[in-house]
DNA sequence: ATGGTGGAAGGTCCA
Protein backbone atom coordinates (compact mmCIF):
# COMPACT_ATOMS: atom_id res chain seq x y z
CA UNK A 1 0.00 0.00 0.00
CA UNK A 2 1.50 3.73 -1.00
CA UNK A 3 0.58 6.49 1.37
CA UNK A 4 1.44 9.99 0.19
CA UNK A 5 1.03 13.29 1.78
CA UNK A 6 1.08 16.54 0.17
CA UNK A 7 0.36 20.32 0.96
CA UNK A 8 -0.85 21.30 -1.90
CA UNK A 9 -1.70 24.99 -1.42
CA UNK A 10 -5.00 25.19 -3.45
CA UNK A 11 -6.37 21.59 -4.38
CA UNK A 12 -8.48 23.42 -7.05
CA UNK A 13 -5.93 25.41 -8.59
CA UNK A 14 -3.33 22.65 -8.93
CA UNK A 15 -5.76 19.48 -9.61
CA UNK A 16 -3.46 18.56 -12.52
CA UNK A 17 -0.91 18.53 -10.87
CA UNK A 18 -2.43 16.30 -8.50
CA UNK A 19 -3.49 13.42 -11.01
CA UNK A 20 -0.45 13.44 -12.53
CA UNK A 21 1.31 12.57 -9.41
CA UNK A 22 -0.98 10.07 -8.07
CA UNK A 23 -0.85 8.78 -11.36
CA UNK A 24 2.61 8.53 -11.80
CA UNK A 25 3.34 7.28 -8.72
CA UNK A 26 0.26 4.78 -8.41
CA UNK A 27 -0.89 6.16 -4.73
CA UNK A 28 -2.95 4.30 -2.86
CA UNK A 29 -4.23 6.50 -0.13
CA UNK A 30 -3.38 10.62 -0.81
CA UNK A 31 -3.52 13.06 2.09
CA UNK A 32 -3.53 17.22 1.28
CA UNK A 33 -2.96 19.75 3.26
CA UNK A 34 -4.17 23.30 2.58
CA UNK A 35 -6.80 22.02 0.04
CA UNK A 36 -8.22 25.76 0.51
CA UNK A 37 -12.01 24.93 -0.07
CA UNK A 38 -15.20 24.99 1.11
CA UNK A 39 -16.29 21.25 0.88
CA UNK A 40 -19.10 22.34 -1.50
CA UNK A 41 -16.56 23.28 -4.09
CA UNK A 42 -14.12 20.31 -3.42
CA UNK A 43 -13.55 18.41 -6.62
CA UNK A 44 -14.85 15.22 -5.47
CA UNK A 45 -16.12 13.62 -9.06
CA UNK A 46 -12.64 14.30 -10.60
CA UNK A 47 -11.30 12.15 -7.79
CA UNK A 48 -13.62 9.76 -8.47
CA UNK A 49 -12.53 9.42 -11.90
CA UNK A 50 -9.10 9.19 -11.83
CA UNK A 51 -10.46 5.94 -9.36
CA UNK A 52 -10.75 7.49 -6.04
CA UNK A 53 -13.57 7.09 -4.92
CA UNK A 54 -13.54 6.65 -1.06
CA UNK A 55 -12.91 10.41 -0.02
CA UNK A 56 -13.32 12.38 3.14
CA UNK A 57 -12.68 16.18 3.61
CA UNK A 58 -13.05 19.26 5.50
CA UNK A 59 -12.49 22.72 4.05
CA UNK A 60 -13.06 26.39 4.37
CA UNK A 61 -12.81 29.23 2.35
CA UNK A 62 -9.68 30.79 1.60
CA UNK A 63 -7.75 29.04 4.33
CA UNK A 64 -6.41 25.66 5.26
CA UNK A 65 -8.37 22.39 4.77
CA UNK A 66 -7.63 19.09 4.67
CA UNK A 67 -8.58 15.53 2.86
CA UNK A 68 -7.92 11.75 2.41
CA UNK A 69 -8.71 10.50 -0.82
CA UNK A 70 -8.34 7.06 -1.66
CA UNK A 71 -8.34 3.58 -4.04
CA UNK A 72 -9.24 1.97 -0.93
CA UNK A 73 -12.19 1.63 1.24
CA UNK A 74 -12.33 3.51 4.60
CA UNK A 75 -14.25 4.49 7.41
CA UNK A 76 -14.56 7.95 8.32
CA UNK A 77 -12.94 8.18 11.62
CA UNK A 78 -14.06 11.68 12.64
CA UNK A 79 -11.83 15.06 13.87
CA UNK A 80 -10.64 17.06 16.45
CA UNK A 81 -10.93 20.69 16.53
CA UNK A 82 -7.77 20.87 18.37
CA UNK A 83 -7.75 24.19 20.31
CA UNK A 84 -11.29 24.55 19.89
CA UNK A 85 -11.22 26.44 16.74
CA UNK A 86 -13.10 24.66 13.76
CA UNK A 87 -10.35 25.55 11.19
CA UNK A 88 -9.90 22.38 9.55
CA UNK A 89 -6.81 20.92 10.27
CA UNK A 90 -7.05 17.96 11.02
CA UNK A 91 -9.39 14.67 9.88
CA UNK A 92 -8.74 11.14 10.87
CA UNK A 93 -10.24 7.66 8.88
CA UNK A 94 -9.95 3.95 9.85
CA UNK A 95 -8.76 1.30 7.19
CA UNK A 96 -7.88 -2.05 6.93
CA UNK A 97 -7.08 -4.16 9.50
CA UNK A 98 -7.58 -1.33 12.42
CA UNK A 99 -5.34 1.31 11.02
CA UNK A 100 -6.16 4.83 12.01
CA UNK A 101 -4.57 7.66 9.58
CA UNK A 102 -4.24 10.81 11.13
CA UNK A 103 -3.81 13.72 8.45
CA UNK A 104 -2.70 16.94 10.16
CA UNK A 105 -2.37 21.05 8.79
CA UNK A 106 -0.24 22.32 12.27
CA UNK A 107 -0.22 25.92 12.36
CA UNK A 108 2.54 28.11 10.71
CA UNK A 109 2.78 29.81 13.90
CA UNK A 110 3.37 33.58 12.14
CA UNK A 111 6.83 35.11 12.02
CA UNK A 112 7.93 36.24 15.90
CA UNK A 113 8.73 33.16 17.82
CA UNK A 114 7.10 34.66 20.83
CA UNK A 115 4.20 33.27 22.62
CA UNK A 116 3.46 36.40 24.48
CA UNK A 117 3.47 38.46 21.88
CA UNK A 118 2.63 36.39 19.03
CA UNK A 119 -1.01 34.72 19.37
CA UNK A 120 -0.24 32.06 16.13
CA UNK A 121 2.78 31.17 17.62
CA UNK A 122 1.08 30.59 20.95
CA UNK A 123 -1.44 28.80 18.84
CA UNK A 124 0.83 26.54 17.55
CA UNK A 125 2.46 25.60 20.75
CA UNK A 126 -1.14 24.88 22.46
CA UNK A 127 -2.06 23.11 19.41
CA UNK A 128 1.62 21.08 19.72
CA UNK A 129 0.14 20.53 23.57
CA UNK A 130 -2.98 19.00 22.88
CA UNK A 131 -1.08 16.78 20.19
CA UNK A 132 1.08 15.36 22.72
CA UNK A 133 -1.31 14.54 25.40
CA UNK A 134 -4.24 13.05 23.06
CA UNK A 135 -1.34 10.41 21.57
CA UNK A 136 0.58 9.97 24.44
CA UNK A 137 -2.37 8.63 26.75
CA UNK A 138 -3.58 5.54 23.82
CA UNK A 139 -0.70 3.17 22.18
CA UNK A 140 -2.29 0.16 21.39
CA UNK A 141 -4.07 1.13 18.30
CA UNK A 142 -2.09 0.60 15.02
CA UNK A 143 -1.83 4.12 13.86
CA UNK A 144 -0.29 6.67 10.89
CA UNK A 145 -0.15 10.12 11.28
CA UNK A 146 1.17 12.24 8.52
CA UNK A 147 0.98 16.36 7.55
CA UNK A 148 2.73 19.66 7.22
CA UNK A 149 3.56 20.00 10.64
CA UNK A 150 5.18 22.92 9.76
CA UNK A 151 8.51 22.60 12.48
CA UNK A 152 11.72 20.79 10.74
CA UNK A 153 12.84 19.28 13.85
CA UNK A 154 16.67 17.97 13.18
CA UNK A 155 19.71 20.40 12.42
CA UNK A 156 19.65 18.71 9.29
CA UNK A 157 15.76 18.81 8.27
CA UNK A 158 16.73 22.77 7.71
CA UNK A 159 19.89 24.16 5.25
CA UNK A 160 21.28 26.19 8.24
CA UNK A 161 20.62 25.11 12.27
CA UNK A 162 22.47 27.99 13.26
CA UNK A 163 20.63 30.35 11.12
CA UNK A 164 17.07 29.26 11.71
CA UNK A 165 17.28 28.73 15.58
CA UNK A 166 15.47 31.92 16.40
CA UNK A 167 12.97 31.01 12.83
CA UNK A 168 9.44 29.97 13.34
CA UNK A 169 9.22 26.09 12.40
CA UNK A 170 12.81 25.44 14.13
CA UNK A 171 13.24 27.30 17.16
CA UNK A 172 14.01 25.19 20.47
CA UNK A 173 10.23 25.14 21.97
CA UNK A 174 8.77 23.69 18.52
CA UNK A 175 11.83 21.41 17.78
CA UNK A 176 12.08 20.13 21.31
CA UNK A 177 8.01 20.19 21.55
CA UNK A 178 7.54 17.90 18.45
CA UNK A 179 10.42 15.27 19.57
CA UNK A 180 8.49 15.18 22.78
CA UNK A 181 5.26 14.07 20.70
CA UNK A 182 7.00 11.20 19.36
CA UNK A 183 8.97 9.89 21.73
CA UNK A 184 6.02 10.24 24.03
CA UNK A 185 3.38 8.58 21.73
CA UNK A 186 6.00 5.79 20.66
CA UNK A 187 6.07 7.07 16.85
CA UNK A 188 8.67 6.35 14.36
CA UNK A 189 9.28 9.51 12.27
CA UNK A 190 9.47 6.93 8.54
CA UNK A 191 12.06 9.48 6.90
CA UNK A 192 14.39 9.99 9.23
CA UNK A 193 14.64 6.68 10.42
CA UNK A 194 15.72 5.13 7.10
CA UNK A 195 17.80 8.02 6.09
CA UNK A 196 21.55 8.92 8.25
CA UNK A 197 20.72 11.97 10.38
CA UNK A 198 24.01 13.54 9.01
CA UNK A 199 22.08 13.56 5.82
CA UNK A 200 19.73 16.62 4.44
CA UNK A 201 15.88 16.16 4.57
CA UNK A 202 13.59 19.11 2.77
CA UNK A 203 10.67 18.82 1.85
CA UNK A 204 9.67 22.45 1.45
CA UNK A 205 11.95 25.44 -0.60
CA UNK A 206 10.33 28.92 -0.02
CA UNK A 207 8.72 30.47 -2.89
CA UNK A 208 10.48 33.70 -2.45
CA UNK A 209 13.64 32.00 -3.32
CA UNK A 210 13.35 32.49 -7.32
CA UNK A 211 16.34 29.84 -8.05
CA UNK A 212 15.12 27.53 -5.48
CA UNK A 213 17.16 24.49 -6.15
CA UNK A 214 20.46 26.47 -6.67
CA UNK A 215 19.99 27.63 -3.53
CA UNK A 216 18.63 24.85 -1.67
CA UNK A 217 17.63 26.78 1.72
CA UNK A 218 14.98 24.26 2.09
CA UNK A 219 13.23 22.52 5.40
CA UNK A 220 11.80 19.05 6.26
CA UNK A 221 8.37 20.41 7.08
CA UNK A 222 6.08 17.32 6.18
CA UNK A 223 6.70 14.16 7.67
CA UNK A 224 4.84 10.34 7.72
CA UNK A 225 5.44 8.93 11.63
CA UNK A 226 4.25 5.13 12.30
CA UNK A 227 3.47 3.46 15.57
CA UNK A 228 5.92 1.53 16.91
CA UNK A 229 4.41 -1.67 16.15
CA UNK A 230 3.80 -0.44 12.14
CA UNK A 231 7.35 0.40 11.67
CA UNK A 232 8.81 -3.39 10.54
CA UNK A 233 5.81 -3.06 7.91
CA UNK A 234 7.02 0.15 6.44
CA UNK A 235 9.14 -1.09 3.05
CA UNK A 236 10.24 2.43 2.23
CA UNK A 237 9.61 6.30 1.76
CA UNK A 238 10.35 8.91 -0.46
CA UNK A 239 10.18 12.62 -0.54
CA UNK A 240 9.21 13.10 -3.82
CA UNK A 241 10.78 16.61 -4.76
CA UNK A 242 10.31 16.43 -8.45
CA UNK A 243 7.03 18.08 -8.18
CA UNK A 244 8.72 21.59 -7.03
CA UNK A 245 10.11 21.36 -10.75
CA UNK A 246 6.60 21.48 -12.06
CA UNK A 247 4.89 24.54 -13.53
CA UNK A 248 3.16 26.28 -10.79
CA UNK A 249 4.29 24.14 -8.31
CA UNK A 250 3.23 23.49 -4.38
CA UNK A 251 6.08 25.30 -2.46
CA UNK A 252 5.85 21.81 -0.39
CA UNK A 253 6.36 18.25 -2.19
CA UNK A 254 4.94 14.99 -1.18
CA UNK A 255 6.33 12.62 1.15
CA UNK A 256 5.60 8.75 -0.30
CA UNK A 257 5.63 5.45 2.11
CA UNK A 258 5.08 2.06 0.99
CA UNK A 259 3.77 0.12 3.98
CA UNK A 260 2.32 -3.54 4.17
CA UNK A 261 -0.94 -3.61 4.94
C1' DA B 1 17.67 44.57 8.76
C1' DT B 2 14.79 43.95 4.87
C1' DG B 3 12.28 41.94 1.29
C1' DG B 4 11.63 38.61 -1.68
C1' DT B 5 6.62 35.17 -4.03
C1' DG B 6 2.19 32.81 -4.21
C1' DG B 7 -3.06 31.73 -3.15
C1' DA B 8 -7.79 33.14 -2.23
C1' DA B 9 -9.82 37.03 -2.53
C1' DG B 10 -11.44 41.13 -4.68
C1' DG B 11 -9.74 43.73 1.55
C1' DT B 12 -6.15 41.98 3.04
C1' DC B 13 -4.76 37.83 5.42
C1' DC B 14 -1.94 33.96 5.50
C1' DA B 15 1.97 31.11 4.32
Amino acid sequence: MRIATWNINSVRLRLPQVFRFIQEQKIDILCLQETKTEDQYFPSEEFSKQGYAHQYFRGEKSYNGVAIISKLKFQENGYINWCNKDDCRHISVRFGEEVELHNFYVPAGGDEPDIVINPKFLHKIDFLNEMKSYFAEEKKTKKILVGDLNIAPLENDVWSHKQLLNVVSHTPIETETLLDIISSGDWFDVMRSITPHEEKLYSWWSYRNRNWEVSNRGRRLDHVWVSKKLFPQVKSGVIYRETRSWERPSDHVPVIIDIDI
